[in-house]
DNA sequence: GTTTATACATACATATACGAATGTAAACAC
DNA sequence: GTGTTTACATTCGTATATGTATGTATAAAC
């Protein structure tokens, strides 16, 4: 059997983004052949040739499933629902960063991959810079987040919005640095939530 | 001209840890093979073959001399030095930090090579341990001096040592990511000295 | 001054990876 | 129902990487 319908076409293709995803996490993105990936996914390297240029293609594919998802979330959780208290909307941001983390497999390795499993050369560099720009967008967020905290007089008088959202966001990328690092999970994973509110709590009036 | 006296030895030996180096930060660690490195330091790969035993054991060489020196400056600073203010020994580490990146190449580069240009797969895994080690070493040693602060009444009262050495902990690992994803300078690297003393600030009474 | 170990260079065998070219059977358009 | 395109599988040529084995001139040991 060889020519499928588009439906089954579509399948092999996210059959072979999650293969390459487990293959990935286990040898490295540099180390991963196009043959690993096609073993994995049960296909021979010629379908994968079909669907992706080369492995920097099926790398992209890989990332946009966790990182669309990841902006539109910010962008509910901060700027959307004005319900809340903006500080307890920053700490729900991160905390839910967190949460997917335990919760999703998926995005859990991908965050892996991207974060010791990928080395940036030249390539990659288009992807360092979106994630360059990716962190001005949160900066950005968090600091008309914490304007808002500001003008409702949450925060000490010496504290200005910009300085904290820079700050809350050098400590949250540390942390998933730390949570993705530590696998064992006892220095940082099972203590992720408490380390965000003590941040939160360091910041409140 | 073939057999070389022990300095010479030594000489080729360092140079080929340089070569490595410099090509790594291009190449990244998986994509550079030997025969890069050998062309690069200007001899053969058996010269190579006959001072490591394969890859793995340069990056490992490459390594311990910028880790090694970061432990004892740690130290020097956070736990010999005790005429300063607490505060201001925990901020002299973190700046002195960042001011050792700005001045030498050398650190520079194997801190760019370590964060974004090597893959953490089982076999380096125990780099990731060692890391981890380092940073729990950091942390009980930040925790120790933000204990001395809050004994001479330098610290919020409702403010923990344990909580703020985590905190500044993982403010600092962000920062140091950013700031070598950061080649352009613009968003941290020409910041970060403001980014610290902004974050010591947020702790001070 | 001879021997031996050192510090490499060279050569070789093996394995692996890539991309493209080609083959092919079934889906789809008409 | 025939032609065309799709969705792959197979095959091929080429390049590249690794580790080892071997060669060799010289420093060092005696």
């Amino acid at each position: 059997m060889v020519r499928k319908t588009k439906e089954d076409a579509e399948l092999t293709r996210k059959s072979i983004i999650i293969a390459a995803r487990e293959v990935f996490l286990i040898r490295g993105v540099s180390r991963t052949t196009m043959e690993h990936i096609a073993t994995q996914a049960g296909v021979t390297r010629g379908a994968i040739y079909w669907h992706f240029k080369n492995k920097t293609e099926i790398f992209q594919a890989m990332r946009e499933q966790v990182f669309l998802p990841l902006i539109d979330r910010m962008d509910d959780t901060l700027l959307v629902d004005n319900s809340q208290n903006p500080l307890v909307q920053i700490e729900n941001f991160l905390c839910g960063t967190i949460k997917l983390l335990d919760n999703s497999l998926e995005t859990r390795q991908i965050y892996e991959i991207m974060m010791i499993k990928c080395e940036y050369v030249i390539e990659f560099s288009i992807v360092l810079q979106e994630i360059l720009l990716t962190c001005s967008g949160i900066e950005e967020k968090l600091r008309f987040t914490y304007e808002k905290a500001k003008e409702q007089g949450l925060l000490y008088p010496s504290h200005e919005p910009a300085q904290l959202a820079i700050d809350t966001q050098l400590f949250f990328i540390g942390l998933l640095h730390m949570w993705v690092k530590d696998s064992d999970g006892n220095h940082f994973r099972n203590r992720a939530i408490k380390l965000i509110k003590a941040h939160m709590s360091l910041i409140i009036r």
